[in-house]
DNA sequence: AAGTGGACCTGCTAGC
DNA sequence: TGCTAGCAGGTCCACT
């Protein structure tokens, strides 16, 4: 599910209320994606001093260490003011004293890991090696264009990898590219410096209008408040096989890069 | 080193 | 109506 979008949209939802929250008490449903990392009761009593966001993943910055985490596919977060009973896919709560912190999380692909420190162990790792973020003044021509030299993988699939920049999933990479009039096949090596640019500014737009219209909900997700969010009404190609090009009128296409779709417009979207 | 495919897990929907 | 195959917002890991 969530992409950069619904993730700020998560964090923003909750930042207000739950900084200064004190841990009142812990509760663990089925694993997730990996152990919490600590056990459970060390975190009782602590506080939440910030929620910051890196890439897809949230930082609850406790007065000690932190937990780190990630939404996964199906994973959504909420806070709520009553002690309602977990139901099958709740997998962790954090009770309050300004609330229950709720992850919801089907698919269990989601992750909430205990650091010690920022950087430290398993949630250093998971960090290390991420790309920029997309609205850091880093994230120019240049910076894309150097880390699309030398590989051959096609565009869209460097966009996702997020060791260049950080956020794009899949929505927003077909998305982008559509803005760009990029053929999402075209070979990253192959990418001239004048498309960087536009690429830059289309992740950038399309992320921005995301973030505006409060993320996509496809089916599940809502912000901490149970907000849905509304840009996937907004979509120019992103799951509209067949259906008419906003430009163009052509049919959009769809085909599959790693094993994930891509959607695009073969008469808008240039090798 | 870079690229590819499989793995993780559950729910929903289209199609027979 | 009921079953099944296919698909879903991510990303790590093993292998070539």
């Amino acid at each position: 599910m969530p992409e950069l979008p619904e993730v700020e949209v998560t964090r923003l939802s909750l930042v207000d209320r739950l900084r200064g929250a004190r841990i009142d008490a812990v509760r663990l449903g089925k694993p997730l994606r990996w152990p919490l990392g600590c056990e459970p009761g060390t975190l009782v009593g602590r506080r939440v001093a910030d929620v910051a966001r890196r890439g897809k993943y949230l930082w609850f910055a406790l007065d000690q260490g932190g937990l780190l985490v990630h939404l996964g596919m199906s994973g959504s977060l909420s806070l709520s003011p009553g002690g309602a009973a977990p139901g099958p896919w709740d997998h962790f709560d954090l009770v309050t004293d300004r609330g229950l912190l709720r992850l919801t999380d089907p698919r269990r692909f989601g992750a909430v890991v205990w650091a010690a420190a920022p950087g430290d162990g398993l949630s250093g790792r998971l960090l290390a090696g991420l790309g920029v973020e997309p609205f850091d003044a880093a994230f120019d021509a240049e910076w894309l264009h150097r880390g699309l030299r030398g590989r051959r993988i096609a565009v869209k699939q460097a966009l996702l990898a997020g060791n260049i920049v950080v956020g794009v999933g899949n929505i927003y990479a077909s998305e982008a590219l559509f803005l760009a009039g990029i053929d999402p096949r075209l070979r990253s090596d192959r990418l001239s410096r004048p498309r960087c640019e536009r690429l830059v500014s289309a992740v950038r737009q399309v992320l921005s209008q995301a973030l505006a219209l409060g993320g996509s909900t496809l089916r599940d997700f809502r912000d901490a408040h149970g907000m849905n969010g509304e840009f996937q009404d907004a979509a120019r190609v992103y799951d509209r096989e067949g259906l008419a090009c906003v430009d163009c009128g052509q049919p959009i296409r769809r085909i599959v890069q790693g094993q994930r779709s891509t959607y695009f417009c073969a008469r808008c979207q240039r090798r």
